[in-house]
RNA sequence: GGUUCCUUGGAUGAGUGGCUUAGUCAGCGGUCUGCAAAACCGUGUACGGCGGUUCGAAUCCGCCAGGAACCUCCA
């Protein structure tokens, strides 16, 4: 008896904690209960876009999950700040010391100002998040308008001797840094093989040691993108600005970082460094990590050039698609995955979320025409609040809050065909919740249909209506004939007879 | 070579020691329907291979096979 009771203790504490939001923390590799530092305040801080090119497939994932995690945040009651950057300068190509800065070579290709391209393609990436559900974060902040903080950044690391001066650039200097820290806490290399496996590269002769990276590099004179600073003219390294925004906006301990899993090994390894080079102690308290969106089981990525863009799915305008996909088909296809699963792009597996989304909906539709009975049968919606709460919990698990969406889109339907009823006080809960995790959380919405493709349709109706007319003259029976000119003609639409047929304009 | 992971039914994709069936798409059978569609009901006996731990493993450990990400910019 005592055991029993012992046991079922432990189970009711194993449940207790469940109900605690758990996130993965790449750091600690484990689920870690998530505990803010200053309540009811959270401070998150993601990796956002370096505007040089429209956003494809993958730049959708990050943006989606820790959307997820923001709504659900601030549906916890926590006040957000959330910051999510627009890397605008020191995003070098091919390696961090000698590439061309990707926006200079964008502006050099396309004889464009530098923030002319960023200004377009940023504003095609807000569209693109916009169309995508993504809510607008907190601060958007660009690291070109912090380079004063960069450079307050390097100083300090300078300062405290992490860092050295070669011929007009910074570098981070992570032996001396590993003597007292470890460089690789995240990533969960050592030293020794960064070394070994670090590429000999071009322009390695200003670095004491191959495995250091850039805090702010000197710019040639051929060099548009420049900022005086107190080594010489030149432009940040891509690393500092997040840990020079993130320390501006969210404080020198925050409570989220997320990224891409891509981003692990250098960037925010990176981070870390400066971070604690910089005020002694790291900055982030759990890092997160979404998974890619692979294509044919290889990342879709930039590289490999075989990424499909965002307007290209809205549109259907790539050769791999068979059809276009819209903005929340993309959004519930990510969501169907775990954030730290990858996730394959196929036409079956859109075709698949298209479908289950459009039953989702349908169920939503449902909802509101249903008419309550005195009590609940056949049907068990009780527990639905709890179950999508929990899967929440657990690390943000949106396929199992879906799969218990699609339990209740069943119930809905069942109670439509009156195989079950269900009480007024159930019905309203099934909407509350409904529109709490669908709506809210989930961000999904119903579709706006597309505008095209209903003028389209509703246009090839018409000409089916003056088809039945043709035939109804042909059979000379004119009552029918006039009677759809008539009625077609009270709603705007001007009807001509031709020769051989017919033509329409609808009178605005 | 190093680091970190993954391998689940026709497709996709959850699940980390028993309670449990994930869910979605496709298929098949049925109910309903003038026909169809939708919906609902039923149906699949899946966990890469080999061995080990255990009363019990898809779930833990080892080995093998295959694959991925990162180690250069990538979300």
């Amino acid at each position: 008896m005592l055991k029993h009771s012992f046991s079922y203790f432990c189970k009711q504490i194993a449940k207790d904690m469940e109900q605690q939001f758990t996130i993965y923390n790449t750091l600690t590799r484990k689920k870690e209960v998530f505990v803010p530092n200053h309540p009811p305040h959270v401070g998150m801080y993601v990796c956002g876009p370096t505007v040089y090119g429209d956003a494809h497939l993958g730049h959708a994932r990050p943006a989606i999950t820790f959307d997820i995690l923001f709504r659900y945040l601030k549906q916890l009651g926590y006040k957000v700040r959330y910051v999510r950057n627009i890397t605008d300068v020191g995003h070098l190509e091919h390696d961090a010391d000698d590439g061309e800065d990707k926006i200079a070579k964008k502006a050099r290709l396309e004889q464009l100002e530098p923030m002319e391209v960023v200004q377009f393609y940023l504003l095609r990436y807000q569209k693109a998040m916009e169309l995508l559900n993504v809510l607008p974060p907190s601060i958007e902040p660009h690291a070109s308008g912090h380079i004063i903080e960069q450079i307050e950044l390097v100083k300090q690391i300078l300062d405290n001797g992490f860092a050295y001066v070669s011929k007009g650039s910074v570098y981070f200097d992570v032996a001396r840094y590993n003597k007292q820290h470890r460089y690789g806490i995240l990533s969960g290399r050592n030293l020794d093989d960064v070394l070994n496996t670090t590429r000999e590269l071009d322009g390695q002769d200003e670095k004491r040691d191959p495995a250091d990276f850039a805090l702010w590099k000197n710019a040639q004179p051929e060099h548009i993108m420049r900022w005086p600073s107190p080594w010489g003219d030149g432009f940040p390294g891509w690393h500092c600005e997040c840990t020079a925004m993130g320390k501006k906006y969210l404080g020198e301990s925050f409570d989220i970082h997320g990224g891409g899993m891509d981003l692990i090994f250098p960037h925010h390894e990176c981070e870390i460094a400066q971070s604690v080079a910089s005020q002694g102690h790291e900055m982030v308290r759990y890092w997160m990590h979404n998974n890619m969106i692979t294509i044919n089981g290889k990342k879709m990525g930039k590289s490999l050039g075989n990424f499909i863009t965002l307007d290209e799915f809205f549109h259907g305008k790539h050769e791999l698609l068979t059809q276009a996909y819209t903005p929340m088909t993309i959004r519930f296809f990510i969501l169907q995955a775990h954030y730290r699963s990858t996730v394959d792009f196929s036409n079956e597996a859109l075709q698949a979320a298209e479908k289950g989304l459009e039953r989702l909906l349908e169920g939503v539709k449902n909802l509101e025409r249903l008419t309550p009975s005195a009590n609940t049968t056949g049907i068990e919606p009780k527990g639905l609040r709890e179950k999508c709460f929990e899967a929440m919990n657990d690390d943000l698990n949106t396929p199992i809050v879906i799969s218990h969406l699609f339990d209740a889109t069943r119930m809905i339907n069942t109670v439509l065909d009156k195989k079950a009823t269900i009480s007024a006080e159930d019905l309203a809960e099934l909407k509350a919740v409904f529109s709490l995790f669908v709506f809210e959380l989930l961000g999904l919405t119903a579709e706006a249909e597309n505008n095209a493709a209903r003028e389209e349709a509703y246009g090839k109706v018409v000409d089916m209506l003056l088809e039945q007319r043709m035939q109804a003259k042909a059979n000379k029976d004119w009552a029918t004939s006039d009677k759809i000119r008539d009625h077609l003609a009270a709603l705007g639409f001007e009807v001509k007879d031709t020769k051989d047929g017919f033509t329409w304009k609808l009178n605005k």
